[in-house]
DNA sequence: CTAGATGCAAATAATTTGCAGTTTA
DNA sequence: TAAACTGCAAATTATTTGCATCTAG
């Protein structure tokens, strides 16, 4: 995602008005690492700017994933879609336990797949996703036998 | 997902009854290869057994989920939940313009994915996805620059 | 017979839609 | 001031829950 003053000219070129909850949203996602939900979103939004409408986050929040600035990342945690910064390609670590989502650049040497040729299938994007613990749950339990799925 | 046969049996060893819902479940999901939803799995019951409840779908499913028998694939597609017979570890190939899903073997050598032990993060599963078009819907349309995402 | 399973209907959660009223440029 | 945008409320979709009834063992 570009910075929210660069978002601002972006949006001013397509011809978008800048309208307050816009700018609001713009400067919440520069500050936020957590891979957000709408909710989440919805929610600081709303501390500031009491009368906000969830549909007015989701309008935002996908003209953004429209415009190339977020992605959105599915099926991972209850709560919605998280939404990520991050316009290179890159992979996930996912914390089952505080549903963390932390990126991993794709250059990475231990993190290397190929596109697969197979099949005749044309890879357009490969996503690879770690599930597990991330460092500070492992230091707060023992217990370290989680499941291979959610239900398992 | 083992046999229909096995299935009962193992059903019966749980103390779980062998209901016509449950055998007629256990036909469909060993005869089909789609990965289907909830949706498509009602749907089809309900052809031979009109008054099925989607809850009882549901509540079967999530039985063969919680027994190991079928995985969840969450966040891919439209329209719920894929589930997936195959319970050795594995990778998808999701084509974008037909939602098929296929299951890619992981001692295909093409598709190696070391555990990734950065960041004291403890991986407990490493799933793979290529998403891309599939060679049948290649053949169907000249139009190949699909985007890189759903809003893109 | 009776615990366990099903069907139904209502509840919940995430998201989308339609539209009247407001606001940015 | 007019097209764009927002807020609100209702609709939709996927899923879950509660409970009366039914049935497999």
């Amino acid at each position: 995602m570009h910075s929210p003053k660069t978002l601002i000219r972006i949006y001013q070129d397509q011809g978008f008005r800048i309208t307050p909850q816009r700018r609001k949203i713009f400067e919440l996602l520069a500050a936020d690492e957590t891979h957000p939900t709408v909710d989440t979103v919805y929610q600081k939004l709303k501390d500031q700017m009491p009368e906000v409408a969830r549909s007015t986050v989701y309008n935002i929040m996908h003209e953004l994933v429209d415009l190339g600035e977020l992605h959105e990342v599915e099926g991972l945690s209850e709560g919605g879609n998280r939404y990520d910064k991050e316009l290179q390609p890159h992979h996930h670590l996912y914390c089952q336990r505080c549903q963390k989502l932390i990126d991993i650049n794709l250059d990475d040497a231990s993190v290397m797949v190929p596109d697969y040729p197979a099949l005749g299938f044309k890879v357009k994007r490969t996503q690879v996703t770690f599930y597990g613990i991330c460092s500070e749950c492992q230091t707060l339990t023992v217990n370290d036998d989680d499941e291979y799925q959610k239900r398992g």
